[in-house]
RNA sequence: GCCGGGAUGGCGAAAUGGUAGACGCACUGGCUUUAGGAGCCAGCGAGCGAAAGCUCAUGGAGGUUCAAGUCCUCUUCCCGGCACCA
């Protein structure tokens, strides 16, 4: 045996070298016949560097980017960094140093640790968000949206973070709780800009039926959206009219009381001279409480206050009193429901704590409140009816005359993208004297961030500290103008960044749309599940707002077609942070075991949806297969043998091809193992050697390189072709049992049922079985099995 | 509360309704005069047995089926999302 030692640190430092001096994955995007482009969620660089939870998902989208060019696509693989943020920020304070300085010298940090991982990326393509010359085209996108009415500065109650100073979005926003920091969000009042993703809800929901994603992305983003239908109903009141959204229109007999949020703008008018000290000391209260108060007792106790006014029911016209109370919401609806206490739960607990009056219109279970659907009683004309039937009757009667129609509503807000940070992209808006917004004039891109500022929070924006800012807008529009000191979500930089890897140095334009009509959709996104409502959906919206308004193809409907959510890598039991301390880095077992191995072992650990726990150890039997794979291909250089393995391999390789569709990476790695076992006991030809190299290269780039190299190829192992590989024909294989329990195989091309039996008989394990005793029934299933049900 | 998903050896996990535990880790024994988180060979769900083999076993209880980890009903526990959305 002519062992030689697997030496994975040679070999890695040769190709490496090669690869790059060679760039061998740059790719040519003019030519995009079968074009695959294969996407990572970019990352934020954070001065802690990688660990081997961040290689899990850059390892498997290298995996099917490299598939995919062995399958002879034309890739795009690229890689960039989403730089703006507010840890830099942080770190800057903390280290009294620059935002841009900590920035770049984690992003240099990052490259090389990234370069480690060995993923076939494009580098010519690299971006990052904070760079001038890339946010100078997200100010552009702002401006689109600006002149087409989508971004609106309105003022309005957000949320608050008292510790980090600043606005956060209802997704930032867990369990009534800053996600960044953890205090508690309060409410505060600010004139901030709103991007408008609300008039792209259906279109956003529709465009989940095209996409191939996680069932349960959808479902988040549908949920998320919450579309529901029903019919708006006004109710007069001697101050106008009360319009509530309701999705119950059949249990309109049913109201006895009209409830108002706090914050509905007719509360002031509505409440009477009597009622007054006790409704805005109410209101007041109300404001004053954070949303986990809000939140925690909403099941035991419903607070209100009457205005004291009465609003007329649209078909009785009843006198209806109405109230206000928290748990009606200003942002959702009309901000007022009519309150049938009979059929919903929040009326009644409402109606019981006031002792207002309770009134079935429904017949249904026994106990309050009623939510089956029954039919309507005492509902005058429309008694008898169902409950569907009612609502659709009720709805056409409220059209007739003037007092409500078919209504849907969705859940989903306008998206929220004013910051009070400073390490982000300046909203380039430019106030006149009077303090109407005008857009930065196209010339002045990129409106660059001041220098001029000190970090430290102060419920304002730093930028509106910076002198040079004022006196740049004054020079540039003149006295007494001034710009908009917040800084943009950097949920805005990362929504369009998929159209900008097509045209990273392009200075002229923000993106190429040819190139985008070529490219998008992004073939495979992978990334975590934590961006499912966040980052998702907007990159949708901006999506679908370039579309509509022509600057990319009208048929770009969905940015990314195919997701994958990559599971988290977790160590005891938590997931990897250095603030948890419980980070593992890949340095160590790479000089150990090699990059190679801490690649195959990524994506074995686990089926890659799931988190899985971190082992250490299982990395030696990642590394025991390399070294068996590199012993048997050099025993086997120029000893070649004849045997092609047709059947084994066709079989090995239908599996890694159906495994590979479905992310089942472990399981492929699992196969390579057994395929080598099968090769071990043999004398394998080139041919078949050659094409489990090629199976097994895109999660061993190094080692597959290397032996192809020393079986004599001259060029690049991914420059070869995937085998093809013609279904074997193999005679089938029954299953013999007894009694259900397996005895034997039985080979046989045989199909007639009772040749088969006798056949299965004859066999002497079989006779053995059922020797003094008596087949009750033989059950027979072509190319499977044959199961004998005895007796005695 | 509502909506999803899940529960299989000591561990990570495999199983188009058809031999449960593939593949790997750890562990045990042996080998290699072996710096090693290195390597090689073998064993390894539980119980009974010298062995052949038999019995039990996929959170729990029922059911459908010749056959159930897989399908159905109920149930317990865990994880995720939403959380007064009218």
């Amino acid at each position: 045996m002519s062992k030689s030692i697997y030496d994975h640190a040679e070999i890695e430092k040769k190709w490496a070298k090669k690869w790059q001096d060679e760039r061998l994955y740059d790719v040519d995007l003019s030519a995009s016949e079968s074009k695959y482009y294969c996407l990572d969620m970019f990352p934020y660089p954070s001065g802690t560097g990688l660990h081997v939870g961040h290689w899990r998902g850059y390892v498997l989208s290298d995996f099917y980017a490299r598939y995919a060019r062995l399958h002879g696509k034309n890739v795009l693989h690229p890689m960039g960094y989403d730089s703006f943020g507010l840890p830099a920020e942080r770190a800057a304070i903390k280290y009294k140093s620059h935002p841009k300085k900590f920035t770049d010298e984690a992003i240099e940090n990052y490259t090389r640790q990234l370069k480690e991982v060995a993923a076939s990326y494009d580098w010519t393509k690299e971006l990052s968000t904070s760079d001038p010359k890339y946010y100078r085209w997200t100010q552009w996108l702002f401006l689109q949206l600006f002149k087409h009415d989508l971004a609106e500065k309105r003022v309005s109650l957000v949320n608050w973070c008292p510790n980090d100073q600043t606005v956060l979005a209802n997704e930032q926003v867990v369990n009534g709780c800053c996600e960044r920091c953890g205090a508690a969000v309060t409410k505060k009042e600010l004139a901030q800009w709103f991007l408008k993703t609300t008039e792209f809800s259906q279109e956003l929901l529709d465009g989940l039926n095209e996409v191939d994603w996680p069932d349960r992305v959808k479902l988040l983003q549908r949920d998320w959206i919450g579309r529901s239908e029903g019919a708006s109903v006004k109710f007069t009141t001697e101050k106008g009219e009360v319009e509530v959204f309701t999705t119950r229109p059949d249990t309109l007999f049913g109201v006895t009381a009209l409830v108002l949020s706090p914050e509905h703008p007719l509360v002031v008018e509505l409440t009477t001279s009597d009622q007054k000290a006790e409704v805005e000391k109410y209101v007041k209260e109300v404001q004053s409480k954070t949303d986990i108060i809000r939140q925690q007792n909403w099941d035991k106790e419903k607070s209100a206050v009457f205005t004291g006014s009465y609003a007329k029911h649209p078909l009785t016209n009843e006198d209806i009193p109405v109230w206000i109370a928290d748990y009606v919401l200003m942002s959702y609806g009309t901000g007022a429901v009519m309150s049938v206490p009979a059929h919903d739960e929040r009326d009644y607990l409402f109606a019981k704590a006031y002792d207002l009056p309770i009134t079935q219109v429904i017949t249904g279970s026994e106990e309050l409140p009623f939510v089956d659907d029954g039919k309507l009683i005492n509902s005058g004309e429309y008694n008898d009816l169902d409950s569907k039937t009612g609502a659709e009757k009720i709805t056409e009667k409220l059209k007739s005359i003037g007092k409500g129609e078919k209504k849907t509503t969705f859940r989903l807000r306008d998206w929220l993208v004013s910051r009070q940070r400073y390490w982000g992209a300046p909203i380039p808006i430019v106030y006149d004297p009077d303090g109407k917004p005008h857009a930065v004039k196209e010339e002045h891109l990129p409106l660059l961030l001041p220098e001029d500022v000190d970090f430290l929070p102060g419920g304002e924006s730093p930028v509106a500290r910076s002198a040079e800012y004022k006196e740049r807008a004054e020079k540039l529009y003149g006295k007494g103008w001034y710009f908009d000191t917040d800084t943009l979500d950097t949920f805005v930089d990362s929504s369009w960044y998929f159209l900008r890897y097509l045209s990273p140095t392009d200075d002229t334009q923000a993106f190429n749309k040819e190139l985008v009509s070529k490219w998008l959709p992004v073939d495979l996104y992978i990334g975590g599940i934590e961006h499912a409502t966040g980052h998702l959906m907007y990159s949708r919206f901006i999506t679908k707002f370039l579309a509509k308004f022509g600057y990319i193809s009208k048929d770009i409907n969905e940015p990314f077609k195919q997701l994958f959510n990559i599971g988290a890598i977790t160590m005891h039991g938590a997931k990897m942070s250095k603030s948890k301390g419980n980070v593992v880095s890949p340095d160590l077992l790479i000089e150990h075991y090699g990059t190679d191995a801490l690649r195959g072992f990524e994506l074995f650990v686990g089926p890659m949806e799931v988190e899985a726990e971190w082992n250490n150890h299982g990395m030696n039997g990642i590394h025991r297969f390399l070294i068996k794979l590199n012993n048997i291909f050099l025993d086997s250089i120029g000893n070649y043998g004849k045997d092609d393995l047709g059947n084994e391999f066709s079989s090995y390789f239908g599996k890694v091809e159906e495994m590979a569709k479905n992310f089942r990476t472990n399981t492929i790695i699992a196969e390579y193992m057994k395929f080598l076992t099968i090769l071990e006991a043999k004398k394998p030809s080139q041919k078949v050697l050659e094409d489990f190299l090629i199976t097994l290269s895109p999660v061993y780039p190094f080692i597959a390189e290397e032996l192809w190299e020393k079986m004599g190829h001259a060029e690049s192992i991914f420059k070869a072709s995937w085998p093809e590989v013609k279904e074997f024909k193999q005679i089938p294989e029954l299953k013999v049992m007894v009694d259900q329990k397996f005895v034997v195989f039985l080979q046989t091309e045989e199909t007639d049922e009772q040749k088969v039996v006798e056949m299965a008989k004859a066999l002497p394990e079989v006779a053995k079985k059922l020797e003094n005793k008596e087949i009750i029934k033989s059950i027979y299933r072509q190319g499977q099995l044959i199961n004998f049900l005895v007796k005695g």
